[in-house]
DNA sequence: CTATTTTGTTTAAACGATTAAACAGTCAAT
DNA sequence: ATTGACTGTTTAATCGTTTAAACAAAATAG
């Protein structure tokens, strides 16, 4: 690696101290600087193509305007998504994002906490897996910055950005009862992530408060480490027997991509036989020949407010901000439409 | 922010030098130190909870165990599941990704190497947009390891991972001439980027070799700022008029996704009408009706080749390495099928 | 019983920046 | 001529580590 250029290079070729470097390249005691030193330090710097070491300057003043970012799977589209939103919030604000992926795993969740925090990142933006209580417990006690984003735990005190899972998919539900549905499914995730149990208490509410009587079978709770073929086993339960299910409501944009797939496969017709409504927008269901009803997050306004409230803390402005947003829920034809009959 | 534990802090609460915690803690002069002392320094900092600052270890060692990655959008399936891929391999050498997003824009892609740099990362992977060769050069010259990735300059001697495009795209022209198509259309953008010219160069050239009759016409070069409605007014053209192509190769995902969507609601039947084949994978391209063909990338190999290039090339192994990846066709109902005949 | 080696630990400089405080010189006011 | 204020710059400490070199004490050798 080529000898990288430092204050002190910059000093010796002027022939002045390297205090003197860096208040000029700092733009600070503006008046007092001899304006002709001033430029024969700037073109110097220039000349050298000084770059400055934020590692040491970072050390000195104790911020490296860094953030982390720790997301389930940044592979996942609702995840980039929100990720190139705080990356573009981000670096308005001229900071730079450090990322890992949980996998929904505590233990990796924790590994990648330390690992940030030991880089001295300023603030962190997480999404937590479930059974990482004491890892944000331990933000807490350390003062370090943070924000949860998409799923939060009720029972700790912290910021966080979500948004009303609950009322989702009530009012998914609700409108599948509107448009007179009577045997109404779901397929989630068995987890003891708050903003899943949330999904799955408002889908149970719209069901009693809709008087609609409700069968257990009706609920499938997969494992987290679900598989195609575990979600497709749902799928069959669901719909087979003298009363199959003629409304499912996916909760996550994974099980949705798995699940149209293999309705697709095995013909179904949605939404004559089956309306579907999905959590998460993705390109994928627009493409489904029926495009899909689904929930729509507001990633972007997400994404802002994490950071907003992300800065805000690092300010030390200490106030507990906690935002819950209001999903849409976006109606096309998987819930109205009729299939095309032939 | 709670006043951070150094190592001055265990070395004051045992009773020894900072030095000697700094031995212990990383395991150096093994034999040399009193087992009772090393002991009570580990113990210490375990009842301290000592996280080691990185940045100041960073700032004497020279290693920041970071590494940037520049991709032009992270929202982008593309990028983000070869992020993804980057971040495990990346991790298992306890290394940490920072990432940014160029927009197939040269001065943010300028400004992200910038900031990159001065951060002191110890390597680059970077998919570098159109006219933004000087920027590799600077690289070059500063020493700074990098490996371009997806596309790369032929002009200038660099590590790259890709695949081979031009034989890509003649695959998948040459499967269109082999299920009997002969009037064969390409939406592209126009870019000064190689690999998407050799994307080019390979329809063109399968065109050629099949002593298929080329027109012009067949062939869309969109502006890079291309909108919905330009991937719309291409596929019309290629559509109207008394000799309609009658198969149509897609150059990225994003124009699939686009031009599969407007396919639909037009009422194109695929394969019958129009045969289809798309550049990588996405969920969207297996949900709609007709599951499409695809170009595949070795996502995988790629950044695993990637991270290993990296690494060799940060460990002063400077031979060059470029590597051509084969992309593979997998052929599915978008060229092969029957469409559901009503 | 010295001389040498080994053991265990400390000292101090360094990484590259920032910044309070000190300093020297000029200028104006009394 | 003395004082004080201002201008322009330097000195030196500091951030939290690492690490070569120095050092003291104990063990071993001759």
């Amino acid at each position: 690696m080529v000898k990288k250029i430092s204050l002190k290079d910059i000093a010796n070729q002027v022939g002045v101290s390297a205090a003197l470097v860096s208040y000029v390249l700092n733009n600070q005691k503006e008046g007092r600087i001899n304006k002709e030193v001033a430029q024969r330090i700037r073109d110097t710097a220039k000349r050298l193509n000084y770059r400055t070491n934020q590692v040491a300057k970072s050390l000195k003043t104790n911020k490296t305007f860094t953030i982390g970012l720790i997301v389930a799977d940044i592979s996942n589209p609702f995840f980039s998504s929100l990720a190139r939103i705080i990356e573009d919030e981000a670096d308005k604000n001229n900071y730079t994002v450090i990322f890992g992926s949980s996998d929904e795993n505590p233990d990796k969740s924790e590994k990648l906490i330390e690992t940030l925090v030991n880089r001295q990142v300023d603030g962190l933006i997480i999404a937590p897996p479930q059974n990482s209580e004491s890892q944000i417990n331990y933000l807490i006690e350390q003062d370090i910055p943070f924000v949860l984003i998409d799923r939060y735990f009720p029972a700790i005190e912290t910021n966080y950005v979500a948004i009303d899972n609950y009322k989702a998919a009530y009012t998914a539900v609700q409108h599948f009862a509107d448009i007179g549905r009577k045997r109404i499914g779901m397929i989630t995730y068995e987890s003891a992530i708050f903003n899943l149990n949330e999904r799955t208490r408002g889908y149970l509410s719209a069901i009693k408060e809709n008087k609609i009587p409700f069968e257990t079978t009706w609920l499938k709770e997969l494992r987290p480490n679900n598989t195609k073929l575990c979600i497709e086993k749902a799928i069959n339960e669901l719909l087979d027997g003298p009363q199959p299910v003629d409304a499912l409501l996916f909760s996550s944009n994974i099980i949705a991509g798995w699940g149209l797939k293999y309705l697709n496969s095995i013909g179904i017709k949605v939404p004559d036989q089956l309306a579907v409504i999905s959590f998460d927008e993705s390109e994928a269901l627009d493409l489904f020949y029926a495009p899909l009803t689904y929930i729509k997050q507001p990633l972007e306004e997400m994404g802002q407010a994490a950071i907003k409230i992300l800065l805000e803390t690092m300010g030390k402005n200490n106030k507990l901000v906690q935002v819950n947003m209001e999903a849409g829920l976006i109606i096309r034809e998987s819930t109205t439409g009729q299939t095309e009959l032939n």
